[in-house]
RNA sequence: GGAGGGGUACCAAAGCGGUCAAAUGGGGCGGGCUGUAAACCCGUUGACUUCGGUCUUCGAAAGUUCGAAUCUUUCCCCCUCCA
């Protein structure tokens, strides 16, 4: 393999099968091509589990191709049912639409938008499929599908094992898949789609039923599946989504996220997640022997792509005075309180409820009861204990919960 | 449409008249050990509480009973087999 493209590709580690990668490294070498992927948009944000796929186009970017973001619009209105053990929740127009606004915002931070030639391409599916007349699609598109072949595909197949029950509109999302692969070819050129491994069957679809109508070649490629070194799913954490819009999950608990990555993982995180070249990531393991070190250098990379170097940096400093120094970080989350309220007195299970900290007076009971409560660095033994003013220094409380949950009580 | 089986906490799953705020496992949360890691160990996991208790929960509603997750009726939903 001679292409840089790919060659990155393969040696970062986004690389798990693509349709005829030989045939595709002829055409990068001597063109620039348009690649495109889809985005669900089911929620405001995308979160750590798509960053890979957002990694690639801004690869492809590096290497002079041009970055297609599909936005599904229209697809999010059926669901993909790869992967999925039952229908989700249909959404609404509105709502699908003010998401894609939402979304946008992350792939502008990320891609860059300056160049010209590699400027990312925003399109929306809802464009061509909601405007489908049915006996016309069935006719021009549903001819070049078979259900035996459906039927053998991942996507139909499991839930069917499973005695889930599957939708005929569900059934028919990988129809739509192929046919957006489709319209991008011929509108934009687009010859190459990537996606997730689960996505694999419905990439080739529509590699097919493009050499079916136009007789023409395009390619799929996929990036492997991520999970964690203890097996879980990238991304999916218990307290929720990583979410990578900064209104959904703050610059520092992003950071954080990073900096509990398994120490098993750090490596491939490295070359996942970063900027950093390949022989960068190879050397910093060779040279740096402390883990933990690398830990930061990744929540730092990691962070500066989606949130900036700024915010990357603050993260950085919060968490250092926060649990090296046992400081008050000044990017730990804010909480508000009056002053009158604090000079009455408040007792400490009301006052963590109110505020959210908790979500419960039990909760907080039970919190205390296991010792996982301090305020200032002090253990809190008492639930009825009362905060007044004179706990406060310079305005400013600290509340500490476990080892990584802090947060700063501001008088105002 | 007919015949069966089933809906229990975050998930899986037991309970089948009182001792059930509901076994057990997983997950979560907290503590210990460490390194803001993993593994392991311990605690905890409905709400409110003056820590004595009180209130609300087992698909929904109504009923039987001193007493219901458990029994009865109706309704809703899921699954299997047959048509």
């Amino acid at each position: 393999m001679k292409n840089k493209f790919l060659m990155e590709m393969r040696s970062r580690g986004y690389l798990n099968q693509c349709t005829d990668l030989d045939k595709l490294e002829e055409i990068c070498n001597k063109q620039s091509i348009s690649a495109y992927i889809g985005f669900d948009c089911t929620a405001s944000s995308l979160h750590v589990g798509s960053l890979l796929q957002i990694m690639i186009l801004k690869l492809m970017q590096k290497h002079g191709h041009q970055p297609i973001i599909l936005l599904g619009g229209g697809t999010t209105l059926i669901g993909d049912p790869s992967g999925k053990d039952s229908t989700r929740k249909i959404l609404e127009k509105k709502e699908i639409k003010k998401n894609i606004v939402s979304i946008k915002k992350i792939f502008k931070k990320i891609l860059n938008t300056s160049n010209k030639k590699t400027k990312p391409i925003f399109v929306d599916n809802a464009l061509w499929l909601t405007e489908l007349k049915y006996i016309k699609f069935l006719r021009e598109i549903g001819i070049h599908f078979t259900i035996n072949k459906m039927l053998t595909f991942d996507s139909v197949k499991l839930r069917l094992e499973r005695e889930q029950s599957l939708s005929y509109m569900e059934f028919n999302y990988m129809i739509l898949q192929a046919y957006d692969f489709y319209q991008l070819f011929k509108k934009n050129n687009c010859i190459l789609q990537v996606g997730g491994s689960d996505q694999w069957g419905n990439i080739i679809n529509g590699v097919e039923l493009i050499r079916r109508i136009l007789q023409k070649d395009s390619f799929g490629l996929t990036s492997p599946l991520i999970t964690t070194a203890s097996g879980t799913k990238m991304g999916k954490t218990e307290k929720g989504a990583i979410w990578l819009n900064k209104d959904l999950l703050s610059p520092y608990d992003y950071w954080q996220f990073w900096r509990n990555t398994d120490d098993r993982d750090v490596k491939r995180f490295l070359n996942f997640f970063t900027d950093l070249e390949t022989e960068e990531v190879e050397k910093l393991i060779e040279k740096e022997k402390n883990i933990n070190k690398l830990k930061v250098i990744l929540a730092n990379e990691a962070t500066k792509i989606i949130h900036g170097n700024e915010a990357s940096k603050k993260a950085e400093l919060t968490a250092k005075d926060t649990f090296e120094g046992k400081g008050l970080g000044l990017d730990l989350p804010e909480i508000k309180v009056k002053l009158e309220e604090i000079k009455r007195g408040i007792n400490i299970l009301d006052l963590l409820s109110n505020k959210k900290i908790m979500s419960s007076k039990s909760e907080a009971r039970r919190a205390i009861a296991n010792k996982g409560l301090k305020i200032n660095n002090i253990l809190i033994v008492d639930d009825k204990r009362i905060i007044e003013v004179h706990d406060f220094k310079e305005k400013t409380l600290k509340i500490s919960f476990g080892k990584k949950k802090h947060f700063q009580l501001k008088i105002i």
